[in-house]
DNA sequence: AACTATTTATAAGA
DNA sequence: TTCTTATAAATAGTT
């Protein structure tokens, strides 16, 4: 959104970065605060730039409690990146459309020099 | 953004509540990927849905990390809730443990009833 | 699941 | 810098 279509790679001018920080970061924290009003949930956003700022933006809950339900969550399992709740994947088939999807990501982790790709699974209830 | 100009108040009809929240949580998301890209900056971002579901995305650290940086600021004693930092794949047989330890996880998902299982990505900058 | 009329976000310019 | 403006992007309602 702006005059030009910008890359998304690391805005290198310094000052360039420091506006576009300050205008991403306020419409981010507007978004957060549209989606936990809209929608009804519960969001944590965590923002430290790189001066240390610190910016917190709290839905339902305060941050604090988001982040405690979090790691309430991720500490309960059977690994650090799966998080439990209720339900299940009900078919081999998914399973396997699971273990595809997980290989891909690996594969792009070996070839991306610019990123790293980590999957997580997220254990969702199941809705009613 | 759209037809007409929303009211900045829970949605609510439940099912456009639920298409709203999907629409929004997409665009949260990339905002913030964008964010963390173009301004290197380290995000983390929770959300909890009404229906238990849990998104984290990170920017530049993981967001274990990133919520420890936070309550290390806020709180001098966090206690038993944090475990580890991660640094992050840097090889492939890094690459290839995490493989194992997920489709471990993956096996045991598939063989427990109670579960389903959603796939989200983490994207975070390589470290140089 | 696509489309499109509008609103909103924002990159550059003033 | 703060404000404005042209343009890109997001999205509410529609099909």
């Amino acid at each position: 959104m702006g005059r030009v279509k910008l890359q998304l790679k690391k805005i290198e001018d310094k000052h360039d970065r420091q506006i576009s920080f300050a205008n991403r970061k306020k419409g981010l924290l507007k978004k957060a605060f549209e989606l936990s009003t809209l929608c009804d949930v519960e969001i944590a956003l965590i923002i430290f730039s790189p001066s240390g700022e610190l910016l917190i933006f709290d839905g339902n809950r305060r941050a604090e409690d988001t982040i405690k339900h979090y790691i309430d969550l991720t500490h309960q399992q059977c690994g650090r990146h799966f998080v439990k709740s209720s339900s299940g994947i009900k078919s081999v088939s998914e399973a396997e459309y699971l273990e595809r999807t997980l290989k891909e990501a690996l594969r792009r982790v070996s070839l991306n020099k610019g990123w790293r790709c980590l999957n997580i699974q997220v254990l969702r209830k199941k809705e009613d």
